[in-house]
DNA sequence: AGCAGTACCTGGTTGC
DNA sequence: TGCAACCAGGTACTGC
């Protein structure tokens, strides 16, 4: 499952390919994602140089002519880097054919099987857009910090856990990573969020940081385990301190993990180390 | 404005 | 063994 690592990870996957590459031909197999991929207007780009390749939250933004591609992988999408020979294969929707800087032709090749994913196409200036206008800060930032986190929450009654999954607090943060970082900062993910001091917001806002550069550093064995087996990223599971870990042992106090439903999503804490 | 609930989709797992 | 029901996941949207 794409989270803000495996999206920095493709990111960096695809950059050198596309910088001061050329538009060649778009190919769009399966057009009903999650919103239905508008296959002319892309295709009109052909012939136009890429201009930059860019991240915000969990989109990729890639830049051509006065237009923006954007591509959100969703929850089981991945692009990949291959030859014009390689076969098509089963739930891939889309491929972005380039002539890249040194001539020879590269496909990116977009495979989602539960199409939950999306690609469209944003005049610019993209952030303008609907989909980008309301978003927070990257959680990798400096001006995301505790003191943010502390004010942002000061008259939000809702769950610590849903507050820091609010893309307009702060962006990237997924399920899994929710329920490790607030184990790392030792807050139980149903407190509200209002009623959380301004101390517990630093050890949050830096567990988030650290979980999230963490998962970056092994971003590419994740995301080459996920487009392999679609199973759960490998690497991260020994990593994995309460997500999943439902009834075992906590790691640090050998309390008991327990699982909750908070805002329909499944969630895990230790109710030791959890207050 | 904030929040709960719903929808989207399909492969894998569980239950009968 | 086969089939149905359920679950996971991110996020935009609806309606209170």
């Amino acid at each position: 499952m794409p989270e803000l690592p495996e999206v920095e990870t493709t990111l960096k996957g695809i950059s050198p390919f596309l910088k001061g590459a050329e538009l060649k031909k778009i190919v769009v197999r399966q057009a009903q994602l999650r919103w239905r991929v508008p296959t002319k207007k892309l295709q009109q780009l052909c012939g136009n140089p890429i201009t930059s390749v860019q991240r915000r939250a969990k989109y990729l933004l890639i830049e051509s002519a006065d237009k923006v591609i954007l591509i959100h992988l969703g929850m089981s999408g991945s692009l990949r880097v291959l030859d014009p020979s390689e076969a098509v294969g089963k739930h891939d929707h889309i491929d972005i054919v380039v002539t890249t800087k040194s001539g020879a032709d590269k496909i990116i090749r977009y495979n989602d099987p539960r199409r939950f994913g999306c690609c469209l196409l944003l005049d610019k200036p993209a952030e303008q857009h609907k989909l980008l206008s309301s978003l927070g800060p990257e959680p990798l930032t400096e001006i995301f910090d505790g003191d943010y986190l502390y004010q942002k929450s000061r008259a939000r009654s809702l769950s610590a856990k849903q507050f820091i999954m609010d893309n307009k607090v702060v962006v990237g943060v997924g399920n899994i990573y929710a329920s490790e970082a607030l184990f790392m900062a030792g807050i139980r993910p149903t407190r509200a969020a209002k009623q959380i001091s301004r101390k517990c917001y630093h050890a949050l806002a830096d567990a988030i940081k650290h979980v999230l550069s963490k998962a970056i550093k092994a971003g590419g064995t994740t995301l080459n385990d996920f487009s392999q087996t679609d199973g759960k990223p490998g690497y991260f599971q020994q990593e994995l301190q309460v997500y999943g870990r439902d009834g075992e042992s906590c790691n640090t106090c050998s309390g008991k993990i327990k699982s909750a439903v908070i805002g329909q999503r499944n969630t895990y804490f230790c109710t030791q180390c959890q207050r």
